[in-house]
DNA sequence: CTCCTGACGTCCC
DNA sequence: CGGGACGCCAGGA
């Protein structure tokens, strides 16, 4: 039972499938707050744990928000998840982006 | 109760 | 094409 909003987040990224990724506001439309992107990557910065793939979350941009740091590391990831990044560092969205928004 | 902040998104200039 | 500002939700002081 969700307790709290970051409980549906939280769910909706453990869904994600390996060697996909989602953004923000995707994950926020599926959570039910559209309109509350910041309040999806509010939650995950609130979360500190390892059974959440974090690193597949990223922004409309197809880019990490976060500093070099946190970002390097994201990218290190993903990329382990059969994920690649162009030379601008971002992913391609078109073939790597979750489609689980559709619920199938 | 009010004000501020935050791993975003979109519009406006 | 780049930068700035507002709006969104939730939580902490």
């Amino acid at each position: 039972m969700p307790a709290s909003a970051f409980e549906k987040i939280y769910k909706i990224i453990r869904r994600i499938p390996k060697g996909k990724v989602a953004t923000y506001g995707q994950i926020a439309a599926m959570a039910g707050y559209e309109r509350g992107a910041r309040t999806v990557g509010w939650a995950l910065n609130y979360h500190s744990g390892d059974d959440l793939p974090w690193h597949r979350v990223i922004n409309a941009g197809g880019k990490s928000s976060l500093p070099e740091g946190r970002g390097q590391l994201q990218k290190a990831l993903l990329e382990i998840e059969d994920i690649v990044f162009d030379q601008q560092d971002r992913i391609d969205l078109k073939k790597y982006l979750w489609n689980g928004i559709q619920r199938k």
